[in-house]
DNA sequence: TTGTTTTTGTTGCATCTGCATCTATATCGC
DNA sequence: GCGATATAGATGCAGATGCAACAAAAACAA
């Protein structure tokens, strides 16, 4: 995203209705905190939070499946297919022969992999608390629960 | 995304530390929503949430410059060359002279434009309620209040 | 077994996005 | 006024995304 404004105190008009209140700010602020941290990463040279997100479910969980990689993610099998083709191209994970089933394949995490993860986290870590900063730990939890509920 | 997953009652890993737990929220969570009501528009032949987000803007303040769209809207001003020339194209949005400005250009909504607008409202308002039908009016104002703090 | 249906994963295509760059106009400093 | 700088918007390019269609292997039915 990275928009190139400086001025503007930025009149974002809030409804008084409860849920279109809610819907304006989950629309609009919600991508806004990944697009900032996603900023931070980029800044760095380093690759996104979704390779984040598969190297660290493949360091927790080990060697997953391409369809558990993509329920765990929340995202769709294509996506999947390709985010994995191109981190193994990087070196980060590689596809092995999956036992007992002939379709599938294990994703597992190169050395090269973890140790990038290592890496990205120093940069993650920090910016995800700069970015929640603004709330003390009741409302973080309270913010938690609330999109949870949603979910 | 689509996430083509019926089974799976998903077992989403939550840490402990409230700053991380409400990380993984926004994270996971705050995408998911905005997809879901993207999904109703499409399965409605309907263009998607940006294209109302412009032509509301439109019809509430009147014919604005793409920057003040871009700014409204929070996202890059590349992207609005490339929304409203896509809009321009159906018929919804025009493009004129900018008085005292001959740099800009003020985007106008087309009737056609406002007819559509309020067509994608229908599917749009009802479907906003049922992803936050989960959220009391006070919860909702909660979130509200968590992620403006944020912003 | 054999034929049908599901599931896993890949891919062609059109579209969309970010970045960097470019042009034209406006604004500022002097 | 004039030159330097900043701003509005467009665009070439490379890469990413969604959709639909596909192949291959399982699972199921009879």
């Amino acid at each position: 995203m990275q928009m190139q404004q400086k001025q503007a105190p930025k009149t974002l008009v809030l409804p008084k209705d409860p849920v279109q209140r809610a819907w304006v700010a989950v629309q609009r602020f919600g991508p806004a905190l990944l697009e900032r941290v996603d900023a931070r990463l980029r800044l760095a040279d380093l690759p996104a939070l979704e390779w984040y997100d598969v190297l660290w479910a493949l360091e927790r969980e080990g060697p997953l499946r391409q369809r558990d990689l993509a329920d765990h993610m929340l995202i769709a099998r294509y996506s999947i297919s390709r985010l994995i083709d191109r981190m193994e191209a990087d070196g980060l994970v590689e596809r092995r022969e999956c036992p007992h089933d002939g379709r599938g394949q294990m994703v597992h995490a190169t050395p090269s992999g973890l140790k990038l993860r290592k890496t990205m986290w120093t940069v993650y870590g920090k910016a995800m608390r700069e970015v929640l900063a603004p709330l003390n730990e009741k409302e973080a939890l309270q913010l938690a629960a609330l999109l949870a509920k949603l979910a």
